[in-house]
DNA sequence: CATAGATATTGACAGTGATCTAAGCCTGAT
DNA sequence: ATCAGGCTTAGATCACTGTCAATATCTATG
């Protein structure tokens, strides 16, 4: 349970939805290190892409061409959506395997929840 | 820094579940200017208590007092989250409300929705 | 009008982030 | 062992962002 490696797992713990209560600063900084992850145009379409693509898996040599960018800059994001938590990674001779975390998908999922019964709607 | 008072619009339009198709580049760019707006701590944090406040709405006398911020600063988020299309805002005598737009809401729980039968094919 | 209180704007500064080129590391094949 | 291809790392650069102090604006009231 407790990986002392990075840290998904805070950010795992905390998905309550946006609309049930002010939510802790502590969490905050979790939830936020995940969502700037995601937040960045190459990267949800790469999430994307890997969500979608055959499988639930892509390799690099899968998304790069998709991109006008160097490769070494789509490398980069896949890095920080590696380490984020959102994407796991798996080499496979050659080629390297990415994969979205089912768990941080849920974490997302479940912020934006609405809470059914909030006094907001009348 | 400037936004570009982008269309709330834009990116209402673009709510596909992430996990559907790859996301063409143009919707990529204007849902990662939602997902900028609110993946900041202080941000979420005011997210959350807006949408979590009696009334479904907050003026900025009900948030500022729980940061350590200066004043500024709050108005400066809020603003972000307004021009983003994230909160409304309404002046009433002295004080500014802040309200969550359930538009821009609905978006952010479309596109982490999971795509029911996850089907590879259709 | 003058004043006080609530919020927004401005300008400056430091920290962070996206991108590139160049170089490095693995793996499979010659 | 050498080589080529797929991918990552390192370092540099430029743009952007979060924060504050100071100032401005707007509204109600005396």
């Amino acid at each position: 349970m407790e990986l002392p490696l990075i840290q998904p797992e805070g950010a795992l713990a905390c998905c309550t939805p946006l609309a049930r209560e002010p939510m802790p600063a502590e969490q905050a900084e979790q939830v936020s290190s995940l969502l700037k992850a995601i937040a960045d145009p190459v990267r949800l379409r790469l999430m994307s892409m890997v969500l979608s693509h055959e499988g639930g898996e892509a390799c690099v040599c899968d998304l790069t061409p998709a991109f006008d960018l160097s490769q070494p800059t789509i490398s980069h994001h896949l890095k920080v959506l590696h380490e984020s938590g959102l994407l796991d990674r798996e080499k496979r001779g050659v080629w390297v395997y990415y994969r979205a975390k089912p768990d941080a998908m849920a974490a997302m999922t479940t912020l934006f929840a609405t809470v059914s019964g909030t006094p907001a709607d009348s």
